[in-house]
DNA sequence: CTAAAGATGTCCT
DNA sequence: GGACATCTTTAGA
């Protein structure tokens, strides 16, 4: 029934809409589609929760004593994903911000399936569609998002980007503080939309 | 080199 | 509310 509601088919944000503020990118980010083309399905979503990580200014950030291996795509051109693997067997999806060179990331943490729905509940194995992306680690194992999408460029339209909503019912924006961090704990970069019940937690 | 923690999810009590 | 799975990355010796 979900699966009606369908999107028109839209381009993907340019560099621009990620090349900003970060704070200001996360909030964005809620109410729009994330897009994962696979060979034969097209999966999609509606953020309605993210987190803003920045950098040196963020200790909480993946950024914040310098570039390494893992976050070197924090600190490149914006509008890239950024995809790491954590506790043995999850990966979570961000995506880059802020200008070349300035370390910038938006943690997106759940999203509200619309598009590809059955193929999502296999990957999930579950047929609660609330418990399909409503978390971060959750939403890449519904997506089919892992390491290989490290540093796919989001401007492309290809395998994973971001668009514009059709029709987007209008909605308030929640701020809290970040989850599932130890320092910077004050910070109220989570972002949410209201009542949403795709949110991981209220 | 070694060890501990980790932007989590699931299952159990 | 708490244990635990599972392994990469990072920090520290």
């Amino acid at each position: 029934m979900q699966d009606s509601l369908s999107t028109i088919t839209s381009a993907p944000f340019p560099r621009t809409f990620y090349e900003r503020n970060t704070v200001r990118v996360a909030k964005e980010l809620l109410g729009k589609v994330l897009v994962r083309r696979l060979n034969s399905t097209l999966l999609e979503g509606i953020i309605v929760e993210t987190e803003a990580y920045r950098g040196r200014d963020d200790a909480a950030s993946h950024a914040y004593r310098g570039p390494t291996k893992r976050n070197q795509v924090m600190f490149g051109e914006p509008g890239h994903a950024y995809v790491y693997f954590t506790y043995g067997m999850h990966y979570c999806l961000n995506v880059t911000t802020e200008p070349a060179g300035q370390p910038g990331a938006v943690l997106i943490r759940a999203a509200q399936p619309i598009k590809g729905i059955a193929e999502m509940k296999r990957r999930r194995r579950t047929d609660n569609v609330k418990d399909l992306s409503n978390g971060p680690a959750k939403l890449t194992q519904a997506f089919a998002i892992t390491s290989t999408l490290n540093g796919h460029d989001l401007t492309l339209g290809r395998k994973l980007y971001v668009t514009e909503l059709f029709r987007p019912d209008p909605f308030t924006i929640v701020s809290g503080t970040r989850i599932g961090i130890r320092v910077a704990v004050e910070r109220r970069w989570r972002f949410f939309v209201k009542d949403n019940p795709f949110v991981s937690k209220q």
